[in-house]
RNA sequence: GGAGAGAUGGCUGAGCGGCCGAAAGCGCUGGAUUGCUAAUCCAGUGAGUCUCGUAAGAGGCUCCACGAGUUCGAAUCUCGUUCUCUCCGCCA
């Protein structure tokens, strides 16, 4: 969320970057919206204060008489002013909903454009591989080895589900081990989180947890859904605090289960586990101070960390600049590594492994989490910032489908082997 | 699951329906002082929002977990929700 006085201070610009998301807002009602909701604070503060002067008043009234005209008055103070609030109130809710649909400002430099075909690439690293055979996609590598049942993963909870066996459950392990090592040596903090959440928490961090169009698993007759990346609960475990501004940047990371509805995408479903419901993500989180220049270094340092994995892994890859109609809500910036994928469409195509962004004070306003300067007055929003470590299904497809060789077997790539205790599959 | 206790400022912790935005302490900031990183003394020190002002600032209102309610008036009384703690039971 945006604060409502940067907005009408910048309508122009605020306009400009809606336009450039492709996101279609009416600042002219919420600039209506903002001075109604202005009128009836100044109405209601008013009354308020002659209601105080009132009461106050009671116990020092000379007779009776006095006393039951005071109270008299006080009623109908009462009156207006529950009137005025309950206005205020309505305006106030509507208020909030359109400026929650307004999203975060834009990274000067970002490549503006409505899709995805409007980013850029930033660089690449390594090469595609060189097959002298037919690649299998990690779909039909999964079948030759028994590494996946799709079938029981159907039968049990439907299509998107899945069982990983045999040496994919190795590799799942050794993934999030070697991205744990990594991200460790980094700097950040981990955690195991909960893999479920209140939805004022999901909306926090600007997830949808209801609606047509909501990513969401809900949990019925509660307030929790499931989670769909430990973003949520890594954001979300700051909700309301304070921290001091000498403390910051906090780097974190969260292991957890993440379940997305995939609403509306099973068209482009697929083959596989490229798109799933449930997967197992190392996700990195970030709570800086709130100056885009703190967080831009932290976000390099990111997008730094989920290269070395990759390079780590040995997988080709190109890092990816998002264009601001695909950055969603909360992202100033968003990186995305996009690893080289031989099984994927027609000879092999990249497909997103991780994502990496800058969300500033969007995130931080809903959820409340300030800090503190003990040199000046007041306090600040901080910036947030998130990237994913290891998406485990996406690295183990790159990982099949670049590391099968000419005799139909499986490499294990060299840092993973000591945790899967094998150097190759088949 | 059963029984009970609780939630107050950055932290700890007092608080009778009106004199409470809230004692005290810690922390922090400024100053004084002591011949030496410490000690002592004095002063200041919550957040949000609205109005006025170019500004420094001034003033109003709101906030004692959250939400309703009673009352002329609620941190204080009532109800609901959430969370925390203790004891019992159950369980990996």
């Amino acid at each position: 969320m945006l604060d409502l006085q940067y907005i009408l201070d910048n309508r122009e610009a605020v306009q400009q970057n809606c336009d450039n998301r492709g996101i279609t807002v009416s600042l002219d009602r919420l600039t209506e919206l903002d001075s109604a909701r202005r009128l009836h604070i100044q109405e209601g503060d008013e009354l308020r204060r002659q209601q105080k002067e009132t009461s106050g008043g009671i116990p020092k009234a000379k007779d009776n008489d006095e006393r039951q005209q005071l109270i008299a008055k006080g009623k109908e103070l009462r009156e207006q002013i529950g009137a005025i609030e309950a206005k205020q109130k309505e305006i106030e809710a509507e208020l909030r909903t359109l400026q929650a649909d307004i999203p975060n400002m834009t990274h000067p430099a970002a490549p503006v454009g409505k899709t995805e075909d409007d980013s850029q690439v930033v660089r690449t690293w390594g090469e595609k591989p060189n097959f002298d055979f037919e690649p299998l996609d990690h779909v039909a590598l999964a079948e030759k080895h028994n590494l996946i049942d799709f079938e029981a993963g159907g039968r049990v909870a439907g299509h998107g589900f899945y069982y990983l066996k045999n040496e994919a459950v190795m590799l799942e392990l050794a993934l999030i081990q070697y991205a744990v090592e990594k991200v460790r040596a980094a700097g950040f903090s981990i955690h195991t989180t909960p893999d479920l959440a209140r939805n004022d928490v999901l909306e926090g961090i600007g997830f949808n947890p209801r609606g047509n169009e909501t990513q969401i698993y809900s949990v019925e007759n509660s307030d929790l859904s499931l989670v769909a990346t430990a973003e949520i609960t890594l954001g979300g475990a700051e909700k309301d605090q304070m921290m001091d501004l000498d403390q910051l940047p906090i780097l974190r990371a969260g292991i957890s289960h993440c379940f997305r509805t995939e609403a509306g995408a099973h068209g482009r479903a697929g083959r596989g586990i490229y798109r799933v419901h449930q997967f197992t993500k190392v996700e990195m989180f970030a709570f800086t101070a709130p100056e885009s220049t703190a967080s831009d270094e932290v976000h390099a340092k990111i997008v730094g960390i989920e290269e070395e994995i990759f390079q780590g892994l040995g997988l080709h890859y190109q890092v990816i600049d998002t264009a601001t109609g695909d950055l969603g809500g909360p992202a100033y910036r968003k990186y995305d590594l996009e690893a080289w994928m031989p099984g994927r469409g027609e000879g092999g195509s990249y497909g997103e492994v991780t994502s990496a962004s800058n969300c500033t004070d969007y995130q931080a306003r809903r959820l409340n989490i300030r800090c503190k300067n003990p040199n000046e007055k007041g306090t600040k929003f901080v910036h947030t910032l998130n990237g994913t470590a290891v998406a485990v299904t996406r690295a183990l497809i790159a990982i099949l489908e670049n590391y099968q060789q000419a005799d139909g077997s499986i490499k294990i790539p060299e840092v993973l082997q000591k945790w899967v205790g094998q150097d190759k599959i088949g």
